[in-house]
DNA sequence: AGCACGCCGACT
DNA sequence: GTCGGCGTGCTC
């Protein structure tokens, strides 16, 4: 490991017995060296947090490095070491340092992301009333300075505001001088407090016999004696004598007995209580299945072969499984899991968020009881601090998640199985660091010498070349399992401008898919209907002058729901009335352009009166279990028609669906983005897989406009190796990934003229080196502006094969991202560097 | 990021 | 003389 210092001088210091490097979670790229005070120079290890002065502030850090001297002139010593025992392996040291460096990120901000939350403390700054109000009351009208009085105003409602909070409530930008003023006349108190760490084991009171009752017929003669005088403690205490341990709460559940009773007993010395931690879990409400023996297809076997080969001989491998849908992917994963289990290592099974249901956890529960701990975001902090931890002592072998699961901290990791591998949710585009769980996964398995297997019906192109350059092993699932044959697929050329009938809305349902859902409505069998746009259409449009409503805050359309008769910017939420008539001109024919599921709902029961349809899109799934309570009723069959997002398109396999409808399969195809194609033909695929049973062929029913895309055609002949060689000439043509890196430097900030400044300046600081990389802009981003923000990037073509690993260009963006920051003032704009982006949006 | 400090113009 | 806004620099 080596850590980024800004060196002064080099004048070796010794004030210290040792040294830490401590990783901080603030936005400076580089360590902060720290003085071991003399208690806990021996004690102290990597992998810890600390507690470090920084400024005036006290923060979180890692202890990364240690050694016996610095170069560093004023050197304060670590506040406080937080833990034991590392929090952070040697292991996940070295994944964070490759996250930092690989994804451009401080390695304090790489850590912490590998933590549950909760974890970090930090102290923050109070400003109190040292008066009482009525006496600040009177002390108001003798101020002027307007930011006194506001200080005072919010301080009298709170009484106590941190320092943030305070700016936030009087929207004043620099207050350090009023509440200075303030401090100095004696009216307001200034402290720095310490926040508490969040997470911490949840104790829970339990009760057992005290040892005097122990000995030989002490009991009874206690019990006995209690019978006359307090029946109920002599119940009470009977029960504790059965169960030997019981925690107090149970103990309260029961008949008679109550807390007083329990006191009293507790009084006399009868029982005795004492802490028992409470393991927090999520999914204990819902009960494991019994494990279905399933006997493996020949396919299965063949590429669990490979598999256990790979995990017995314990070599570094990425295996691609490449199974169509339904082909049973999950099963080979369990069998992979048992083998790993009985080499004695541990593992890791990432799915995306959205798969990740009851009913995917049971199974894999009930096929290793006890030993499967689960990491979701839906969990509360508590719940997931526990999971880490029992991951952490090795009680459990086996984490389930997200994207962040692949940071579960386990020793000894045998096998990582990346379901969904072409999934965008693998990478996190909301906070630093950027990252792409699947190529961590990668990474991870390396330093582990572990096997990892990727699992999609549909492969990422990135992943498929993998394997054509022989990075990766290909195992194959050509077939579906229990013969259920694939599904039929037809193709439904749909015209723009079609007007409405009595028939319905042309544009919505064409006559062969609304006869398919008359036939399989009166059959009760059930249907899918996806259409990837939610609200119920996309925009308003004025048919007289052509005006469309957008977004005030964002270079986006409004999207029109009609439940709540409102326009909403599916970006920053702004939501405002829809208009009876154009805003503009003043005409009221205003046109709903662009499909989304409420219009589909609506014109489904105009058309199908009676059919049970249940919506599933974003808008209903917002409660917390919403999610599986829909896909469990349907799967209950309280429901004909599931209708919805893209959201429905895995997670369950039901088994009475025989016709999936695709009501536009336009949606994606026209953003412009390089993956928009790819992204098309995985959804279509995934969908359609939803179809089709036992010796029953599904159907499938895909919508366009453009009949003619590639992604479309391929989805209906079920050929995924046509799709990725069409698709593999054009990335190739272009150099796209998989044959270039790319890297976007993203800009945004309010002030657009000064965003274009900062993002032209970074692309200046760019050396041009033809051979390392291109640069595309910059350019305004697709969606220029979000949330008020203007948005400008430019796009780095990385040459693969002159930068393999990434590092040289990563030093050259690095340095020229300390220049423009060193250059630049005002800091009203934010640099963003996404490494291997999802989308170009 | 988050904080303090210092400069400068405005205002009493 | 204060006050308030804004830019700058620093964090071991």
């Amino acid at each position: 490991l080596h850590f980024r210092h800004k060196i002064s001088n080099i004048k070796i210091m010794k004030q210290f017995k040792k040294y830490s490097e401590v990783a901080l979670p603030v936005p400076i790229d580089q360590t902060f060296t720290y003085g071991i005070p003399e208690e806990f120079a021996d004690s102290l290890k990597i992998g810890v947090r600390v507690l470090v002065p920084f400024g005036v502030r006290k923060l979180t850090g890692y202890v990364v490095h240690i050694s016996d001297i610095s170069c560093i002139q004023e050197i304060k010593p670590i506040a406080d070491v937080l833990d034991s025992e590392p929090v952070i392996s040697a292991e996940l040291l070295r994944v964070a340092q490759w996250i930092a460096e690989y994804y451009l990120c401080p390695l304090g901000e790489a850590i912490k992301a590998m933590l549950p939350r909760g974890m970090n403390i930090e102290s923050k700054i109070n400003i109190s009333l040292k008066q009482e109000v009525r006496i600040i009351q009177s002390a108001l009208t003798r101020i002027n300075s307007k930011n006194q009085k506001a200080i005072l105003h919010a301080l009298i409602e709170e009484n106590t505001l941190s320092l943030q909070e305070l700016r936030k409530r009087t929207q004043i930008s620099s207050l350090s001088f009023a509440i200075s003023s303030l401090e100095k006349s004696g009216i307001v108190n200034k402290e720095i407090v310490m926040l508490k760490q969040v997470t911490k084991p949840k104790l829970e009171k339990w009760l057992r016999l005290s040892a005097r009752l122990l000995q030989q017929n002490a009991l009874a003669a206690s019990i006995d004696e209690l019978k006359k005088k307090a029946p109920r403690q002599a119940a009470c205490l009977n029960i504790v004598a059965e169960k030997r341990e019981i925690a107090q709460s149970e103990l309260l559940k029961m008949n008679g007995v109550s807390t007083s009773c329990i006191r009293a007993l507790l009084n006399n010395n009868l029982i005795v209580q004492f802490d028992r931690e409470h393991v927090r879990s999520y999914y204990d409400e819902f009960p494991p299945e019994a494990p279905h023996l399933i006997a493996l297809n020949h396919d299965q076997k063949k590429a669990l072969a490979q598999t256990s080969a790979a995990i017995t001989n314990g070599f570094f491998t990425t295996f691609l499984l490449y199974g169509v849908t339904g082909s049973g992917k999950t099963q080979v994963y369990i069998e992979a899991l048992k083998e790993t289990l009985t080499k004695n290592k541990t593992a890791i099974v990432l799915v995306p968020e959205i798969s990740l249901t009851p009913q995917t956890v049971s199974r894999f529960r009930a096929n290793f009881p006890g030993l499967v701990a689960v990491l979701h975001s839906r969990m509360s902090i508590g719940e997931r601090y526990d999971s880490w931890r029992k991951l952490k002592d090795g009680s459990y072998k086996i984490a389930i998640g997200p994207r962040s699961a692949i940071f579960a901290p386990l020793n000894n990791v045998g096998l990582i199985v990346v379901d969904e591998e072409h999934e965008a949710s693998y990478k996190q585009t909301d906070n630093v660091p950027y990252y792409h769980a699947r190529d961590v996964a990668v990474v991870r398995g390396k330093l582990n010498e572990a096997v990892v297997i990727l699992g999609s019906a549909t492969p990422s192109i990135e992943s498929y070349y993998n394997v054509k350059i022989h990075k990766y092993h290909l195992l194959q699932l050509p077939q579906r399992i229990d013969n259920i044959p694939m599904p039929n697929v037809r193709i439904m050329t749909m015209i723009q401008n079609k007007r409405q009938t009595l028939k319905g809305d042309p544009r919505i349902f064409s006559s062969p898919l609304r006869d398919k859902i008359e036939e399989k409505l009166k059959r009760k069998e059930q249907i899918i209907l996806l259409q990837n746009r939610r609200g119920y259409s996309a925009y308003i449009k004025c048919h007289d002058c052509d005006y469309i409503e957008k977004c005030e805050n964002c270079d986006i359309t409004l999207t029109y729901h009609k439940t709540t008769h409102r326009l909403r910017c599916h970006y920053c939420n702004y939501i405002k009335r829809a208009p009876e008539v154009c805003p503009k001109c003043n005409s009221g024919d205003i046109i709903f352009q662009g499909i989304g599921t409420q219009r589909v709902e609506s014109e489904l029961s105009k058309l199908f009166p009676d059919a049970r349809v249940i919506r599933m899109d974003l808008d209903t799934t917002a409660q917390k279990k919403s999610h599986d309570r829909i896909l469990r009723k349907f799967g209950q069959q309280k429901y004909d028609v599931l209708l919805g997002t893209q959201m429905i398109a895995k997670g369950h396999d039901f088994d009475r669906v025989t016709l999936v409808g695709v009501i536009s399969a336009d949606t994606a195809l026209f953003l412009p983005d390089f993956r928009a194609s790819e992204r098309t033909f995985q959804l279509l695929t995934q969908v359609a897989g939803r179809a089709g049973r036992k010796n029953i062929q599904g159907e499938v029913i895909i919508q366009t406009l453009s009949p003619d895309n590639f992604g479309i055609i391929c989805c209906q002949s079920h050929d995924f190796m046509k799709f990725f060689n069409h698709e593999i000439t054009q990335r190739h043509e272009l150099s796209y990934p998989p044959f270039s890196r790319l890297i976007q430097v993203l800009v945004k900030g309010e002030d657009e003229s000064q965003v274009k400044t900062v993002i032209s300046d970074f692309r200046a600081a760019l050396p041009d080196q033809e051979s390392l990389y291109q640069i595309l802009g910059p350019v305004p981003a697709p969606i220029s502006k979000i949330q008020n923000n203007y948005r400008w990037h430019f796009i780095l073509k990385v040459n693969k094969k002159s930068d393999p690993t990434g590092m040289v260009v990563n030093d050259i963006l690095r340095d020229a991202e300390r220049k423009i920051l060193k250059n630049i003032r005002k800091k009203s704009y934010k640099i963003i560097i996404n490494v291997d982006p999802a989308s170009l949006l």
